[in-house]
DNA sequence: TATGAATGAGGCTTCATTCAT
DNA sequence: TATGAATGAAGCCTCATTCAT
């Protein structure tokens, strides 16, 4: 399942994540693609049999990203408050070291089904949903264990307050602007902010 | 500046709310809005010049919908935890009443400028980003205030916090679904729950 | 034949001709020449029943100014030099003086017929050609006679001497700049060169 | 700068040339010149980026028509009205040969800047008006040659002399037709003619 | 494995024209 | 007489994809 990339293939998959990123899912053509990468789109033809199927992959990698990183962390015998924050500080840090990648999966989830799917790509895609489910059930986890144990307010949905603290996780892919010049101690304050914040959204009052 | 739209433009912009939120904004054709209107496109054409002048105006109209709800419940009399609880609750119940309009908002938030924008289009994306800033500085200044008479906690930078805090508020619009049977009253316990997290995130320990 | 026009139409008329000259006569659209005249398209449609039949209204008017300024020094009883001279300096002089007209009259020269004429429009066009005929059969007869006393060289066909001597009249067409400081002395100095070449090019030598 | 075509690039350039002197350049389609060369118009945009540029390719073609065949005969030794002579004469039977791109030239003489240029296009009309200027010089400095040494007579600008002679050496391109039966002969008895009245034109008196 | 030519479907846009008012 | 809305046909161009080499 997790089977390792080639070198080209890994290439390929860089240049359409800044692709994607850049000129968004649907404007950036293969042509774009393959011009980042100083080949001609052949190349790309010969690895992956669609542009659908590019894209699956990309997004796929970004959830691997995530869950490679937040998996070791996660401590169910540490207390809940403390689990959930340091889930979500490896989450943010994650999330800016490789964040091309998840721009492309944010434009995804606002987006919507492709107009003509085919059966390789929607299998791509059923295992990508597969693979973030199983990541957000880590943070559902965490969270229901707090509300039983008493650590977090028992307000609403549990899934709900899931959905949200990951959002919230995720907003620096709204405003983080890649540049030479962000220091790791800017991402680390960054992240540190971010896990504070999720954890008192739900600790108890 | 707010002036009222013809019935022909609004129908228009609802019929481009509603594909661009179905089928995202770049795979919409003109052809399928016009097909949703039940006429040609070149009645579209008559009102809009281009189809990205057509993206800005709906979001526009998104940034107006929720400006118009959350203005008039802003109180800087009041506690900022009130206040801020309030606005959020304002922003989600908004939100949700007009989901469309804010799904395709949230479309171009993750993507990207536009190959090549008329002048005319770059007046109208610069008229958007004005109005989004401002009304984001509703949301910053009851956080700032918070910060300073203590009800807050000051965590790194307070733009971050208000970022986080409006992105949580927006969550609703990866996973809800429009159907009949929403009651409103699901609508407020969402909303509840989220203004809740909201101010909690920031409430001081 | 020679209807006088109605203020409006006439207005119509000139803006017409500055928009096809400016833009081309296919890129000049019927809005344009609206925007021209401060009016919407309806205002043209109300006076010419097509495009088509407003272009052969400019073209037809092009012949015209220059018949009526040239038919009057016509003299049968004049040196065939002399008379040659005068009509071509006239000739010149006309062309600079409506400018735009003569533009649009060699844009459609070049051009071809168009893909479907109504019969209007095709009735236009063939008044128009007889009405060319004509302008061109007043030079062709002053060389004829040239030929014929001796005053002119007697070189291969007459009409191709007479249709040459035309273009070379109606060079300026390709280079002249309207402008606020082109001088009543300047055009008459070209039109004396002209009239010089155009009588040298065909005299016995 | 002269580099040579490849056959793909020459076909589709001799398609062009013939659509658009039969139809217009503007009128002539993209797909009415892919209708002549029996293939599909992604063939075409394979090659030439936009219509525009492919039009700028033929009209540069005809350019380097005329110069590839009258450069050879230009003699700065020999006498102006021989020079001259040889230089007309060449000019039409070339143009007569190659009349399709010459057609095509006349039309965008007479037509004026396209809408919205790219900036490519813009190079190529660069290049092409490079050229022709270059071109022109050819016959201004045998005029010039001839005014000095008496030859010709010294009447007002030599520069008008010059595009008034080229205006004239290029009225057949408004008259001639193509068919099967234009003999050798009678194109020789044409550019003859023509020679003969170009340099008649600026002869001293 | 990679390239360059070619295709064909589909999208955006323009515009002459009509019509109700 | 003039306007503004609307239509429908057509044109330019993009681009994912295929194929011969």
């Amino acid at each position: 399942m997790l089977e390792t990339l080639s070198t080209s293939k890994s290439q390929i998959l860089d240049a359409a994540a800044h692709c994607f990123m850049t000129l968004g899912c649907d404007s950036a053509s293969i042509d774009d693609i393959a011009a980042h990468l100083g080949s001609t789109k052949g190349r790309i033809y010969h690895h992956f049999p669609s542009k659908g199927a590019l894209l699956s992959a990309v997004q796929l990698r970004a959830a691997r990203f995530t869950y490679q990183a937040v998996a070791p962390v996660v401590d169910p015998a540490a207390p809940p408050a403390d689990c959930l924050h340091d889930m979500s500080r490896t989450h943010v840090l994650e999330v800016l070291r490789t964040l091309p990648y998840h721009k492309v999966v944010l434009q995804s989830y606002a987006s919507v089904v492709p107009k003509s799917p085919t059966d390789y790509e929607q299998t791509l895609r059923d295992q990508l949903h597969k693979e973030q489910r199983h990541y957000a059930s880590l943070f559902l986890e965490v969270i229901k264990r707090g509300i039983d144990d008493g650590t977090f307010a028992h307000r609403g949905d549990p899934r709900v307050a899931m959905a949200s603290i990951l959002t919230l996780l995720n907003a620096p892919i709204f405003w983080y602007q890649l540049r030479d010049d962000n220091s790791e101690a800017f991402n680390i304050a960054v992240a540190d902010q971010l896990a504070d914040m999720a954890v008192a959204s739900v600790q108890a009052g």
